[in-house]
DNA sequence: TCAAATTACGGTCGACGTAAGGATC
DNA sequence: GATCCTTACGTCGACCGTAATTTGA
């Protein structure tokens, strides 16, 4: 599992389109397949269901959505919280 | 920003010794000197001082290292929770 | 047939390890 | 001189994009 294949999972889970989400992404369709199917190998979970109109967010998807969430919203906190000039604990 | 970089991160900041964090992570010094060096350059910070008996957390660093712990953590959370036959919610 | 996802394939970029190079005590 | 961390360098695996293939209404 890497951020990047997180960010991916987000963005597809979101949209339920692989060709939308390349777009918003930039980046074309096979690495989101790749990716997302790495997710799934590596997870040993199918997270979503393959149909001719798209893709279906599957429960267990839903579940890794809202971790992604929060870990890559962790990430963005952490990279706020180290730049530069952002004093200890200023309030207290 | 990388899940390994934040692994490897961690481990040096526990030791605060590159060859005592590489044998823990089973890796050789040169990745970790560079991973170490390529995350502060892309935060733009410095999070250890480099001293001839290894390396030294600086204040930064310690903040980075409570968020590199929970970012780690909430990734292992996500990994236990997609783990197969895990109900929804049980206890509500 | 059309629109979607996937697989094939070639090229490039990144990460590792061994080995060599400082620096500090 | 010993013990750190770092830089050099070659190799190998990962990821991407274009193009070809497959699948289902």
């Amino acid at each position: 599992m890497s951020l990047s294949q997180l960010e991916y999972f987000v963005v597809v889970a979101e949209e339920e389109h692989l060709s939308r989400a390349a777009k918003r992404l930039h980046v074309s369709q096979p690495p989101l397949t790749r990716q997302i199917r790495a997710l799934e190998d590596e997870l040993e979970t199918k997270l979503f269901e393959r149909t001719p109109r798209g893709m279906r967010l599957l429960p267990t998807g839903v579940r890794l959505l809202e971790h992604a969430r929060g870990i890559l919203n962790a990430v963005e906190r952490a990279r706020m919280d180290l730049r530069v000039g952002l004093p200890r604990d200023p309030a207290r």
